[in-house]
DNA sequence: CTAAGCCTTACAGTTAACTCTAAGTCAAGC
DNA sequence: GCTTGACTTAGAGTTAACTGTAAGGCTTAG
């Protein structure tokens, strides 16, 4: 089976060498196996795990609750339900993360409305009497 | 027309007196007036400005970008197109992470379904054989 | 056989965005 | 009149997540 040394990790996943050993160091990657030479060598399912712990960390996780993760993933079956439990919870945050970008982008569609009438106009002030809430200064 | 002090901004924001002063001290309130005593005093539109300051922060723009922008609105009718110009920039990122989230949302729903079936088999052994993809040990 | 270009370790430095401290001012309540 | 508490300033400290440096070890192309 193919294994990837820290640079080719480092490319298949946009991430740095750095960036890997300092997960490693954080105990992201309890289980990665060394060469003889004492050299890091990534498997297939390394990267899976990677990919996973990207993933969270696209939610905002922490590095720190992260290994909290990892460590209940090599404690097996005992922790399923606090796992469970995590996902659930982080199902709960990308949703609100949503929400919350759909309002942001409701604004930011309005501002480019305001400014391409603006712009059309080739001034500000015709938004300045019509709609007071539009005549913000910003 | 009722005015608020850095207190009361910060607690309509849900932000600290110390960040809207942080903020003053980057150049994002280049208006905001003081009392005679030297006290700051928001005014409605300085509330709607930090408003669209929340809102750009959200979409990951940095303070020093935001405060480019603050200029130019000072700058008035002169910088309309660079306005517009960063407006559908933001509309562009914005677009782009809510495309990252429903991603990573998709991702987190299959874990749950994952985790879900391993609970009620009682062990994630149940995943193991049936699909060599779903075995990650993460 | 040796130089290039990976890799290793430990540890220091960077960055953004706050967050707080210290020293001092000012207005309001008792 | 004096204490309380919110405000001011300049500037230092914190935090997370990298990011880089220094000193040195393997591996492979020429």
């Amino acid at each position: 089976m193919k294994t990837y040394s820290i640079g080719e990790a480092a490319k298949v996943l946009n991430l740095t060498p750095y960036t890997l050993r300092y997960y490693d160091k954080e105990g992201l990657l309890p289980h990665i196996e060394r060469t003889s030479g004492g050299i890091r060598s990534f498997k297939e399912s390394d990267l899976e795990a990677l990919k996973i712990i990207e993933c969270l960390k696209m939610t905002g996780m922490p590095i720190k609750e992260i290994k909290t993760f990892i460590d209940w993933c090599s404690d097996g079956d005992n922790s399923l339900q606090q796992r469970y439990e995590m996902f659930q919870e982080r199902k709960a945050v990308v949703a609100a993360q949503m929400q919350e970008l759909l309002q942001t982008m409701s604004v930011i569609e309005h501002k480019c409305e305001y400014y391409q009438t603006a712009l059309d106009a080739g001034t500000e002030a015709i938004h300045k009497h019509n709609h007071a809430k539009a005549a913000s200064p910003v």
